[in-house]
DNA sequence: GATTAAATCTAGTACACACTAGAAAAGTCA
DNA sequence: TGACTTTTCTAGTGTGTACTAGATTTAATC
């Protein structure tokens, strides 16, 4: 039983590597195995179908991101400012995605590239996902700190999708970190691009 | 002459319509040709690749947008405000991308999706653009509107990823309007989300 | 060391794809 | 109408894909 799980985890990081690099149909079984060193059909003996496998890299992705921005906002003090919860999670998921393996990459990557059953199960994860961005947004706009007339639920994707598509320009070998990217969402969403009032802002790269 | 253009212009008509909503891959010259009730083959009379085809429909979807937000900022009065600019160039942005044609809005959906050809063309037509961006926050920054400690050229890639984004989930038959979604992006990017002293915020949906 | 089970390989199928060659049809204009 | 050009079609090629069947090897167990 030891072999067989090894060789089950060297396929779904080839994968997920693949994935975040080459996208979905880029990723063909054949150039999985060969990234293992296995004949593409072995991989049949793992999983069941292309699909199924890419699904599980989906998932895991999902759950890494989840389990990042749950962690980082666990450690925050018990009385605490919304807007600094907020902070935290952008951060947080910024360094998962862009920072983070594969598997949150390839996640965010194959995200409107999906055969319509891995889209409908890609899209059940993010919606997720978005439960969390809901509550951040909620508890800000109920305790005063954050503004109350803009929607919502708009305003959680633009911040999610900030993010998101930072993936099609960031660049590790750059000097600006994924952290970075994070502190800069955190920033122009929160305090906003205008001259005001800011507090000692904490980047400037 | 005349046939041949206006077939000509079907078929990057239901080229851009395709690769808006399925996709590079699944937009296949097969299924081009049924749209528009063709063989596939004949396509090839008109466009010498596959590739050439979709080249074309995404320079006429990077021109689209481009004269939008050239237009927006040249109605805009003599004197005027950086951050009104900025307003006026996202919510042109928004509209074209989410609102306009499937030229635009096949643009950004097939990003990251090209194989690397078209991905580097692609690449050149985005730079430009970016170009107009650059200028905006850099008048900004300059006339002392827009803050100066943040790196403008993430900043810029923050906004134009925001609304990029908003492509995956915007739905045109939801209430939320284009430029619904190109006010939220502009409140929240340059006042920000924080409660302040924003003057009466433009949009409660 | 023999027997069984697990894991991989060889060799193939069927299908969808971009694309080609040459015949047929449709359109143009004297 | 007839000669010519433009446009489209029919019929195919070659390639890459996911996936299958059955033989073969490797590992585990008694």
């Amino acid at each position: 039983m030891k072999k067989s799980d090894r060789t089950r985890q060297d396929i779904l990081d080839a994968t997920a590597s693949s994935l975040s690099t080459a996208g979905y149909t880029a990723t063909t079984v054949k150039s999985i195995a060969e990234t293992i060193g296995m004949q593409d059909a072995s991989i049949y003996y793992h999983f069941s179908s292309k699909d199924e496998l890419v699904g599980e890299v989906l998932d895991i992705g999902t759950a890494r991101a989840v389990t990042a921005v749950d962690q980082a906002l666990a450690e925050l003090p018990d009385a605490h400012d919304p807007r600094e919860a907020l902070r935290v999670a952008i951060i947080a998921h910024a360094e998962a995605v862009l920072g983070g393996g594969d598997y949150p990459r390839a996640n965010v990557r194959t995200f409107g590239q999906l055969p319509p059953d891995l889209t409908h199960r890609h899209r059940q994860g993010h919606r997720n996902y978005g439960q969390i961005w809901t509550q951040l947004i909620d508890d800000g706009v109920e305790s005063g700190a954050l503004r109350g007339d803009l929607n919502r639920s708009v305003a959680r994707l633009i911040i999610i999708g900030a993010l998101c598509w930072a993936i099609e320009w960031f660049d590790a070998a750059e000097e600006v970190s994924a952290a970075d990217v994070g502190e800069h969402v955190f920033q122009m969403v929160v305090n906003g691009l205008s001259v005001g009032e800011h507090e000692s802002p904490a980047v400037s790269v």
